[in-house]
Order: C-alpha cells, then structure tokens, then sequence
DNA sequence: ATACCGTGTCACTGAGCGGTGACTTAGATC
DNA sequence: GATCTAAGTCACCGCTCAGTGACACGGTAT
C-alpha cells in the first residue's frame, strides 16, 4: 500500500502506464516503422486503452515528443570511439576512416534510429524536429573531436567532405532494407559492404590528408 | 464524329480517361507524395470515376506499373551530358565531377523522381522495384560512359566511390525539403550546396586520378 | 459508510479508405 | 426507331483511423 504523500503513484500506476506506452512507442518504430505508429496501434501495443495517450500525453504530437526526450536513438562521440588508447590510428584520415566505420557499424544495429531518418526525409514533426538537434550535436561533436586528432588541413573543407561521406553511408544503409543492390553493387552479400567500406577508406585517406 | 472502325475508341474517350488518370497519378506523386497516392486521390484528381481505374487498370498496383512503364523520371546518361564536345574535362576524375554536378542539378528539378527515392526507401513495391531496374541501368551506362573517358585505374574501386558519392548527393537532396541542416551545413542557402559541390570535386580529383 | 477523485474501460461518432454491384447514358449497328 | 454494348455514375459495404463522452472501479479522506 502507498502511503499518502501529498502528490504520488497510485495503486493503478499511472507512471507504468506513461512508461509502458513509451515503451510501446519505440518497439513499433523499430519493428514496424512509422507508418504504422498511430494512437490505436500504440494502445494496442501497450496493452492499455488509447483514452489514457490523450490523458498523459495530449495527443500524438506530444507523446512523441516526450518519447524523443528520453530515447537514446543516436550515439555519443565517446560510445562510439570506445577506447580511445587502443585505436591504432595515427593521423586525422586514419580517425576519420575509423569514425565512420565504427559509425556504420552502429546505425546498422540500430533499426529505430534508421526508421527516424526515414521518417525524417519524409515529414518535418516534433519528433523530427527534435532529434535534428540531438544529430547535429552529435555531428559537431564528432568534427570537434576529429580537430583534436589533428587540425584540419586549411584547403580542405572537412565538414563538407564528412557530411557527403556520412551522407553516402547513412543513405545506403536505409536503402539496403528494401533494396538490395545500388549502382550495380550488391548488398545483400557482404563483399559489396567491403567495397564501400574500401572505397571511403581510400576517400578518406587521399582527400584528408594534408597536401604533402 | 468517329468512323466506325472495328475496335476503337468511342466518343466518351476510354483512351484520354485512361490517360487522365495517369497524369493524375503523376501530379500526384510530384505535388503531394506518394503518402495521398490512393484510388480516392487518384480519382478525384483526374476528375473520373474511381470504378474506371479498377476497369482500366484492375486496381492500383497494375495502374503504378503502367505508369512506370510510361513516365521518363530519371534522365539518360545523352541528356545528362548533353554536347559531348561542348565539354572542358579532361581527365577520367574530371568527368566524373561533371556528371555528379549534372546529375545533382537535374535531380533537384525532378520532384517526382525524388518523390519516388524516398518511396523505394521505404517500401518495395511493383513500382519502385520495376524502377530499381531502369536507375541501375542508368548507373551502368554511366559508368560504362566514363569508362570511355578515361580507363578506370586498376587500384581504385571507381563503381564503389561512385556509388558512396552518388548516395550521398541523393541523401543530401531528399533532405532538403524537410530539414534544412545537415552536420552543420546549411542547405537552405546556396552557400551550402557549393560547399559541398567543392567538396565532391575535391575528393573526385583527389581519389580518381591515376597514381603519380 | 459515504463522498470524492484519480485510473482505467467501453461504446460511440465522423471521416476516409479500398473495393463492388447496380444503374444510367451515349453511340454504333441493325 | 429498337437494341446492344461500352463508358461513366451512384450508392453502398466493411474496415481502420483519430478523437470523445459516459461510465465503472478502487483507494483516500472525511
């Protein structure tokens, strides 16, 4: 039994309920994307009847918005590089190259995150809106952290080159969904993947580095 | 009046209905997305009678694949070009450079063939997949033509770079209309759109040239 | 016990969707 | 002119959706 404090949790626990409803938010846009994700099929999700959305959350608008508040769908600089002192890389391509490996590698594990970048080339919503910044953080992040492995060769605009190269990766990873093969590669097996990665590591290696 | 041939068209012109709705579908797609591509929709834009589309075309998927086969959404690598010999490139990577130029200006005045990008992001279906096949055809003979311009050197993969470069071009533009930003570039001013043309010619010269 | 209020349940509306059957109209043929 | 058929119209079904109002339950305070 709950002792009666002034403002609380009841019996019938509506912070599970808020919480379960979140919970449901985030299951169905990784398994079954955003078209699907209406107030009837997140009540139906989370067990709970769709009146309490508009109660707790005001609406859809709002119910994502909360839920891009507390999700952790993109990863942080830290995350991502891991350790920083067994990463055998010496110059700015060398950590460049490895950011976005390692950056590849983690979107492809993460179907939620690729479902809002789909989402987002579609429509501008709160929750779009909303994670834009949390991305273009991670992005200057990302950028600043690089100028400390070495500074930025002034003839060369990384932030350009970066955002084609991480544009090309992200791109093709969403396609590789509903499509297996692009501009004659296949992707469906993991050579082609090889070649990707083999071409921007190459990319990165000539174009980054200073002008000897 | 009509002439009373053997099998043609009367005078409640089955042949322009037929054509309306195409055209409707279309409009359509370029205006509104393939989000409001319904019966419903398509109907209502043509100005016809949803019942006819299910007697012409027997429903949608039938009707989107006549459309496929009818629609010019993607340029030919002639159209791209344009005067071969009107040309200032060179070198293999200045080809390359030129087209992907090319080939983003033209991509940003097709809203329909973008329309379709980010349907095939999302869904494979009769017509995206009936459209995988003329774009992968399109990057063959541009590749093809390249070669042509100069051969591909032995040690770079110019398919894979071509296919992380063109993705990102892709991504890039898809973007713009919902979300002006992307890793702090600003799309929404031209300013950004050359950074990034440089960027793309930079690394194209930088990684596509034949070792020295 | 009773009244109260937060929590959850149920039933409903109105709109839009894909799809279908029955009807009307126009034109050609006889 | 009567008839037959193709072209087009209309009304309707069943479904799902977002959103709402009325009600049932269960602790809490009085």
């Amino acid at each position: 039994m709950v002792t009666s404090q002034q403002e609380d949790f009841m019996a019938r626990d509506k912070e599970e309920t808020k919480a379960r409803i979140l919970a449901a938010v985030g299951k169905l846009l990784a398994e079954s994307g955003f078209k699907s994700l209406g107030v009837n099929a997140i009540a139906r999700e989370a067990g709970v009847d769709k009146v309490l959305i508009y109660r707790y959350f005001e609406g859809l608008p709002r119910l994502l918005q909360c839920f891009a508040q507390e999700g952790d769908y993109w990863p942080t600089v830290d995350e991502l590089v891991g350790d920083d002192s067994m990463v055998d890389a010496k110059t700015l391509a060398d950590w460049m190259a490895y950011l976005l490996s390692r950056f590849s590698d983690n979107l492809q594990e993460r179907p939620m995150t690729q479902e809002i970048l789909r989402w987002e080339l579609l429509e501008g919503n709160e929750l779009t809106r909303e994670l834009a910044d949390v991305r273009d953080k991670f992005a200057l992040d990302s950028l600043k952290f690089l100028e400390t492995k070495g500074p930025f060769p002034p003839d060369k605009d990384i932030p350009a080159i970066s955002a084609v190269l991480v544009a090309g990766v992200v791109y093709l990873m969403l396609r590789t969904k509903s499509s297996s093969t692009f501009m004659g590669i296949d992707f469906s097996s993991p050579d082609g993947w090889q070649r990707i990665e083999a071409a921007l590591n190459s990319i990165v290696q000539l174009t980054a580095e200073s002008k000897p």
